[in-house]
DNA sequence: TCGCACAATGTTAGCGCTGTCATTTTTCAG
DNA sequence: CTGAAAAATGACAGCGCTAACATTGTGCGA
């Protein structure tokens, strides 16, 4: 036989504490003391519907006073909205998530969104289960980076259905909102650029697919102008996993070089490999551009500074961020925004 | 009068789809499907207590059949117990906040935290209110960078009662857990090094104490040092806001050469700076460190790549934050951690 | 066979807010 | 001065979950 009700209750009552109970301080606390309803409190301190100046400003006191912090987890539960935006990024040493990320925390910020991040070490997997955790959380957008995601990933976010923008990168099938560039096309032009130029024997230094999916696709970009003008890279070395970027580059062109002495261009997967390479000439005095010329990605200000500037091609990062997080929180459309890049001819080529 | 009781209810239900309700799917629609109670099923999904293998089972059958992703936002007001770790940083851009950052994002990860982030851009003010608003995510402890921080930021802090841990900084009071190095004793160490290696008309180009706290720490052990040896800095360049840091040594440098040509060795407030510098050499044509030695602060991968690798000092980033989450997480006693510095002699100097 | 520790599961009261609706007070045109 | 609309405020049922307790089943030594 069941013996319902007449049981203490479940948990123990908050202690009465009056005036200074700094960390459990709860809203009926500050409507008890202003002498107000729970809901005036709440409707005061969200500044929604309308309460007289005195009461406002008693209501305000009172919080004061008591060092009232809200409680957005219990506002979040009871509202079901969340000011909670989910980012999952590859990396944050990598040198062009920051500028994507402060982007797009600039707008979040401004619109009074709080960032609840995880990184995935480009690990697809790690990704999933970031996502999942994040999704746990309700928040009311994703944003990701590149299109690359697994197949449960994809339906948890078709599922939960959260705004999902994916940034970076436009080549390939989206969710939700895409903003980014073409990775491809930058890999075109950049092939183009060099062969404009009278470079015919040419060299890669970077990632391979695998290891970056982007790299990968710029690659295949340049090699299919490569192709259509009867060329081909005479030789490649992908950058092994160890060390830095800017050694790997420098390690990179050193073998690249010994198997291949007579190249007259290389083509960097990144910025980060091509100053590295550019440091390997500085210090084995191969001068830049005549007896090599050197080609990068992503127009870091580094790689700018260089007596020689580097030839590189730039994307609009923080816009691509920003640009993004508005339209994560607008609430428009699903499309994809192409922001294009800036090919920076530099002193390299 | 009064007429309580009696009244519809102030939400609509939730429609009581079956089987695919993505979006909303809640652990009672799990308990349903599994013909349980929902205590069961909350334990199942937080391996606490005890449930026959055969119940787990079905139950965990039932939460993927359902698409369940569980909302945490409920759990942790349920629990008064948070999975979120706020974490302040003053910029993303910045070479040195994201190691740190991904250390600490390691073990947070690990531990099944959550980084709910903000960006504080250097402006004590912002990260008052940043502070603010994470606190109000109820989170289980808080990260930030640097111990200078508003009288309001520590008392919201010291009243919240969450565990702080401060990193990077150990010279001046910390609130709750501090973890970091001397920056005053790296500035004496890097004017003690260039002292003994022989120079005496020494620079400074980088940031003021006002523009960065943590260097005016360095400059200032750097000079109490000068002054104990009866030497003073000759002149310095305070780097101008505007443009990336490498440029702002790069530029730096040069406005201090044309004021002072006959220095022998310059100190920067960073290697981003020092880096500029070198590049300034390198076009001019500034032998290193023959003509100029140049010495940093930092560590960076980059600057070691260079052909003469920069004579800087090395903290140990990524462990610093490491030690900082394992340490928020711990529940261990107020305490500050030195992690100390590594001086690199390098080629610079 | 009984009784008791213990495993397995159900029941329910909140957690601290917000949204809806009810109620009371004020304002103001007619 | 009157009635109705508008402003101000209060009351309270959830939001989805967890923790405490209640309840029932199960194995096993006495």
């Amino acid at each position: 036989m069941k013996k319902t009700g007449n049981r203490k209750p479940g948990r123990k009552p908050a202690s009465a504490d009056q005036d200074n109970a700094p960390a459990g301080t709860t809203l009926a606390d500050v409507a008890r003391k202003a002498c107000v309803g729970e809901s005036t409190v709440s409707r005061v301190l969200r500044n929604r519907g309308s309460v007289s100046p005195l009461t406002r400003e008693r209501i305000l006191r009172a919080a004061a006073e008591l060092h009232y912090v809200p409680n957005r987890i219990a506002g979040t539960l009871a509202s079901m909205t969340s000011k909670l935006v989910g980012i999952v990024i590859p990396s944050v040493g990598n040198t062009v998530v920051p500028e994507v990320l402060a982007g797009a925390n600039a707008v979040l910020e401004d619109a009074g969104y709080q960032p609840v991040i995880g990184v995935s070490n480009y690990d697809p997997v790690r990704e999933e289960s970031l996502i999942e955790s994040i999704l746990s959380w309700r928040p009311s957008g994703l944003l990701l980076a590149g299109l690359e995601h697994t197949d449960r990933a994809r339906s948890l976010l078709k599922g939960s259905g959260v705004r999902v923008v994916e940034l970076i990168d436009i080549d390939g099938e989206g969710i939700d909102i895409v903003v980014g560039s073409s990775h491809r096309l930058a890999g075109r032009r950049s092939a183009e650029h060099l062969l404009a130029r009278g470079y015919r024997r040419i060299g890669y230094v970077g990632h391979g697919i695998r290891a970056d999916v982007r790299a990968g696709k710029r690659l295949e970009g340049f090699r299919a102008v490569m192709r259509e003008h009867g060329q081909a890279i005479v030789d490649h070395e992908f950058s092994s996993e160890s060390g830095s970027s800017v050694e790997a580059g420098r390690r990179g062109l050193a073998r690249l070089l010994k198997k291949q002495p007579s190249l007259d261009a290389v083509y960097f997967s990144n910025d980060d490999l091509a100053l590295g390479g550019y440091f390997h000439c500085l210090e084995n005095h191969i001068s830049i551009p005549g007896d090599l010329a050197l080609f990068g990605y992503n127009g870091l200000d580094m790689a700018h500074q260089t007596p020689q500037p580097l030839s590189t091609i730039r994307t609009p990062r923080t816009a691509m961020g920003r640009t993004g997080a508005k339209l994560l929180l607008a609430g428009g459309p699903v499309q994809v925004v192409d922001v294009g890049f800036e090919l920076i001819a530099g002193a390299t080529s």
